[in-house]
DNA sequence: AATATATTTAACAATTAGGTTAAATGTTAA
DNA sequence: TTAACATTTAACCTAATTGTTAAATATATT
């Protein structure tokens, strides 16, 4: 969805956190919400900003719903930082 | 500074185009105003958030100053990005 | 069907961010 | 020293972000 709402997303230090422990596997919200001190609907809603950006996927089973990190979108991102170190003085 | 800080700074598009502009070379701050719309003194500002997060140096000469790109900071993000796809299920 | 559990959405308040214009600062040149 | 130029800082406004509580939705259980 575009280098912005990937940026965007990774600027808020809880939603970088989430995807930090995402990154040893699925959770659940709930679970989530418990590595944190703000409330459930809070962290709902940095949850649907990654979701935007397309950084995790959700999947309901039951009562639960799973959240997974989809860290291929952060390709483009080392694209971008690679291309700005890369080559300097080069036009 | 900090990884918040170095996120924060590229969260916004116009400090990443100020980046991108830098890529070729140093610029005096005039020099970086006329390739956007907006006033010099919001880009003054966005030069400040940049700097704070040591993403630009500043160099003073004469009436001018000089902005140029300090790109090594961004290996704090390709460590943080590579941490975060590298190890799958390693617990 | 009623209740309990898990999560999101809505409505609102507080804070932060980004833009503008006007004033201030630093430097050069007349 | 005054004027002109380059840039930043201050004051202000509006919009976006983040947090809260309360209500809504979806599912499971009794």
């Amino acid at each position: 969805m575009g280098i912005q709402n990937t940026m965007r997303a990774l600027s808020d230090p809880i939603r970088r956190e989430i995807l930090n422990l995402l990154k040893k596997g699925r959770m659940a919200a709930g679970d989530i919400v418990d590595h944190f001190e703000v409330t459930g609907a809070s962290i709902s809603r940095h949850l649907s900003v990654l979701k935007e950006a397309d950084l995790i996927r959700d999947k309901r089973e039951g009562k639960f719903i799973y959240y997974e990190l989809n860290a291929s979108v952060l390709e483009e991102i080392l694209l971008w930082i690679a291309d700005l170190k890369g080559e300097k003085n080069n036009d």
